[in-house]
RNA sequence: GGCCCGAUAGCUCAGUCGGUAGAGCAGUGGAUUGAAAAUUCACGUGUCGGCGGUUCAAAUCCGUCUCGGGCCA
């Protein structure tokens, strides 16, 4: 008995086969979503509904509150235990979500690095980004030649390994490299594909939803976020909207426009890994 | 009907003194192991509304027509 992902695109329509699968496969719906592990966010991260939640048994879905930060490996220390869990009942984990980072963290493990330090980050973004590439260059000229140097967040987390460690980030990412390609072939997981089209006008429709169905209350309650959940997609949009600075279509535009740009990375994500299964719907 | 303004990339628009056009947004592809719904890189040929004229050369100047918008009747 071995757990089944399912990934796909935002709007792909994860759920729905995640609850379909887990009718067939006798399973349970673990979370795999950055922005469904909050409490408060449901509307705006395309939480399931509560009629979905009550068919099949589903796991880590408002588990944290807006004001908790979380990352990848917070994701990982959650799932686990629950993944297995539910295995230990022989029940099937269906691991369900669009976070291709924290499925990667869930599926492959982390690398020994330090966990990123909140004060060490406004340190550095306070500093220009060439000194925060030299100092990297210095510390560690491999990883930085590795790294896209113009992508200020990769060259500060680059620069917090080592910092923190007090060893080079190239040595201990490449503890894990090594071991990556072996898991890989032991897992078993689908990726949603729909054409760009019917994915778009599925987002669409998903947004106008949303914002007729109450995502302005929910935003409104919303007072104190960490600065996670401030970057959910359509968060900023509609406190404009509720400000008065955006009017109502530019909204869902917005919303249409950061939605799809979304769906294409995780695609681009996905695209990569190559032990899912592709699964085309049309 | 007369006068004025506009018409350039899917959208919004720039384009100097004439030298066959470029920004933003959208879109597409990529990177991405502790912020990831984040961050970041690359990609711009389009009857310059149509036709005619002037010119070595027209998005640019002239004429005319079409379509918007406005003002006056």
């Amino acid at each position: 008995m071995q757990a089944l992902y399912i990934c796909g695109p935002t709007a792909s329509g994860k759920s729905s086969l995640a609850l379909q699968m887990a009718e067939e496969l006798d399973g349970e719906i673990v979370n795999a979503d950055a922005f469904q592990l909050y409490r408060g966010l449901e509307i705006v991260s395309a939480a399931p509904s509560s009629d979905e939640l009550r068919q099949v048994p589903h796991h880590l879905y408002g588990v944290l509150e807006p004001t908790e930060a979380a990352d990848a490996q917070v994701y990982t220390q959650l799932a686990r235990p629950v993944i297995a869990e539910i295995l230990s009942r022989g029940k099937t984990p269906i691991v369900t979500g669009g976070s291709g980072l924290y499925l990667k963290f869930l599926t492959h493990g982390a690398a020994p690095l330090p966990t990123g330090n909140p004060q060490l980050r406004a340190e550095m973004d306070a500093r220009p980004l060439a000194d925060l590439i030299a100092q990297l260059e210095a510390l560690d000229p491999l990883e930085a030649s590795r790294t896209a140097l113009q992508n200020r967040r990769f060259v500060s987390r680059a620069l917090e390994i080592c910092i923190l460690s007090g060893q080079k980030a190239s040595d201990l990412r490449d503890q894990w490299e090594s071991k990556t390609h072996e898991i890989s072939s032991q897992l078993r997981g689908l990726v949603i594909q729909r054409t760009r089209p019917d994915l778009h006008a599925r987002i669409a429709q998903r947004t106008r939803a949303m914002l007729s169905g109450g995502v302005l209350d929910e935003v409104a309650a919303l007072a104190d976020v960490s600065t996670n959940c401030e970057k959910a997609i359509g968060f900023r949009e509609i406190r404009a909207l509720l400000a008065g600075t955006l009017d109502r279509n530019t909204c869902e535009e917005a919303i249409n426009a950061a939605t799809r740009q979304y769906a294409k990375r995780q695609e681009t994500w996905f695209r990569r890994e190559k032990w899912l299964q592709p699964h085309p719907i049309s």
